[in-house]
This record gives C-alpha cells, structure tokens and sequence, in this order.
DNA sequence: CTATTTCTGAAACAATTGTTTCAGAATAAT
DNA sequence: ATTATTCTGAAACAATTGTTTCAGAAATAG
C-alpha cells in the first residue's frame, strides 16, 4: 500500500554500465552516475545499494549481453567454421570501431584484482567464451573442415585468450590494419 | 648557494611505481604514494610535479626497465630460438609467480585510453617489444631454426599481442597449467 | 477520501582527494 | 660565520568523494 519505484532500473543500469565501461570504476564518480542514471543517489542506495553494488549489477548486465550474443551464434545454420570466421571478423569490428575498448577487459585488469564477486562475474563470462569456441571447434573438427590433430580445448584457450592482445594493441597503436592482418593469420592457422 | 634535495628521486619512482602497479592510476591516492616514497607532498611538488607527472616517469621507469632486459637478451650467445624459448618460459613464471600483472597492460587499458603521453610511452614499450621478438624470430628463420614460411613481422605482431591475453586469463582463474600449456602450444607453433 | 507506506529531491554529511602554503631547518657559497 | 637560497614537514586548502538524512510528494490499498 504504498509508491512504487519509478524509474527504469533496467535503462538506469544499462546507463551507469556506460559510465564505468567509459570510465572505469575508479574513474567513474557517483555524481557521473547518477546524472547518466537520471536518478538521485537516494533513490540509487534505496534500490541497487552503493557503488560496489551497482558496478557489480553493470559487469553483470554486460556479460549478460555477450552470453545472449553467442547462444544467437551457436544457433546459427551456417558451419561452425563459417560461424566461427563470422565471428572472428565481427570481433575485429568491434575492436577497430569501438570508443571504449572492451569493458570486460578492462574490469579484468582494474578490478577483478582486487573484487572477488567481480572476479568470479567475469570468470564465468570468460568460461562461456571459452565453451563457444570449443564447441564451434569440436563440431568443425568433427564435420572435417578444420585439422583434428590438435585438442580443441587447448585451441579454445589459446584463441580465447589472444583477443584481449588486440584490444590492447589497437589502444596503443589504433592501426586497424594490424588487428586485421593478426586476425587473417588466425583464421588462417585456424583453418589449415 | 643553497640547499640540495635530500631523498633519493630514483628510489622515490620505484616505490610510488609499485604504488600504482598494485592499485592503478585512480586507486592509488597521493597519500599512498608519498607514504611510500617516504616523503612529503610538497618535496613531491617541487621536484617531480603533481600526480600525473608522477605517473608518467612511473611508467616511463617500468619500460626502461624492460627495455633493459631486452637489450640484454639480445646479446645472448644462444641460438635465436633458444634465447626465444627462454624468454617464453620466464614471462610465463612472471605471470604464475607476479602478484600484481603487469603495469604496462593495466596502464594501458586504465589510462592510455585518456592519456596521451602514457599512451605513447606504452605505444613505444610496445615497438619495443614488438622488435625484441622481430629480431629473434628472423634470426632463428636465418639460422634455419624455424620454419621460414611465414612473415617475421606478422609472428612478432601476433606473438607480442599474446602475452596479454595470459595475463587476463591468470588473473581471472589462476590457473598456472593453462598459462603453461599456451605456452607450450606457442612455443610448438613457433619452431615447426 | 483517508490512511499508510514508500519513493524522490535537495541538502548535508564526514572523509578523502589532489594541491598549496609557509615557517623553519638545512646547506652551499661567500 | 654570515648570507642567501632551497628543501622539508606539518598544516591547511578548496573541491570532490561516497553516502545519509529527511521533509514532502506520490501512490496504493482500504
């Protein structure tokens, strides 16, 4: 018997996510998050909690995405290595078209270090990452389109682990070229 | 006619580049820095400047110091391989054994973003490095030791983007087995 | 409509931030 | 030893930090 919240909390996270991915959690201030939010920051403690709380729901909501990204992918009628490729070449997109790198990343970096709940979020995220491409690995190995001379769970971590490099590279040097040569070459030993 | 300064500056910029190794640019507050550099504020303010300032020599003297390795491994009187292989097998202890990754990934990814004097430090770090595994790798492909097949500059812009990729990976599951056996699968890859 | 509960906005909170000030200690040159 | 200069330590600075408070607006249920 009594008011309900009237924000969207949903769009308020998804906002604030910008916020941290732009700035990082450090880098980012309550007032920033707010003022993206479009909420007070009373109305913020009262829902979500404090601002480890919210960047948790944000890293949350960011690996949500990506989860959602490759079940899309996994359906796809295309063969896995065409899907794989399909990928690999989005990726790239992504790298050399984005502002703000690759939040996961970079939380990675900042702050799985020292945040546990943090840690284990983006772990998981990267523990899916690594089932897709083993899956897409398997079945092409096993559909003859790609060698099977070598594990597919080796593979997978190797491969999974080499786009946080690109992001890297493309930070320092933004030479879109690098990245799409590197990614050939990928795709090339992948192949072969 | 006067006074001279009276701590060490190279000391100071060794202790406050750990400060901000371990707790990144925004983390590491001035306190902490002057804490551990065993000096005051103002001392800070008068000889090297304010906390940016300061950051950028930090970073500048964790690249001086890998720039120095380096140069020494180039003179090794192993073959290139061997002195490649090497080079692999430590960085690989470097991530299992190092408590805090390497500050040149998080800088880049916490503040090269926004800072362009830190990025160009970083960027030419990473020239750096990209031309440590350059000459090693064309040397060996001389000496007939790895196959020559495949473009020195393509290997050393791959391989240099790798090691990144390890050091996520580490952080999120510490898992040294998986560090290794990349390493293996990189090292297998290079020399056949 | 009334009563009750809950949300919101603005302001305030203490603590911490990066930075500056300045008196006095320390030293080098005369 | 005196002088002139510069460094150091402690304190203070304003601004910003994350967080809390609370009066009043809003809305649900009776």
């Amino acid at each position: 018997m009594a008011r309900n919240v009237e924000f969207d909390e949903a769009l308020a996270i998804q906002k604030a996510m910008e916020v941290f991915w732009k700035k990082g959690y450090n880098g980012a201030s309550l007032r920033d998050l707010t003022d993206a939010m479009k909420i007070n920051s009373s109305s913020l403690y009262n829902t979500i909690g404090d601002k480890q709380e919210l960047f948790v729901r944000c890293v949350q909501h960011y690996t949500d995405l990506r989860k959602l990204d490759w079940e899309k992918r996994l359906k796809s009628k295309k063969s896995p290595l065409a899907t794989l490729v399909d990928y690999i070449h989005e990726a790239v997109n992504i790298i050399i078209n984005g502002e703000d790198s690759c939040m996961a990343v970079k939380s990675a970096f900042e702050v799985a270090t020292n945040d546990l709940r943090v840690k284990q979020i983006l772990a998981a995220d990267d523990q899916r990452s690594y089932q897709f491409l083993h899956d897409l690995i398997k079945n092409a190995m096993q559909q003859g389109e790609i060698r099977d001379d070598e594990d597919p769970a080796l593979l997978a971590d190797y491969f999974n682990s080499t786009w946080t490099g690109w992001y890297e590279s493309y930070i320092l040097h933004k030479d879109p070229v690098k990245i799409r040569r590197m990614a050939e070459y990928f795709i090339k030993q992948l192949s072969k």
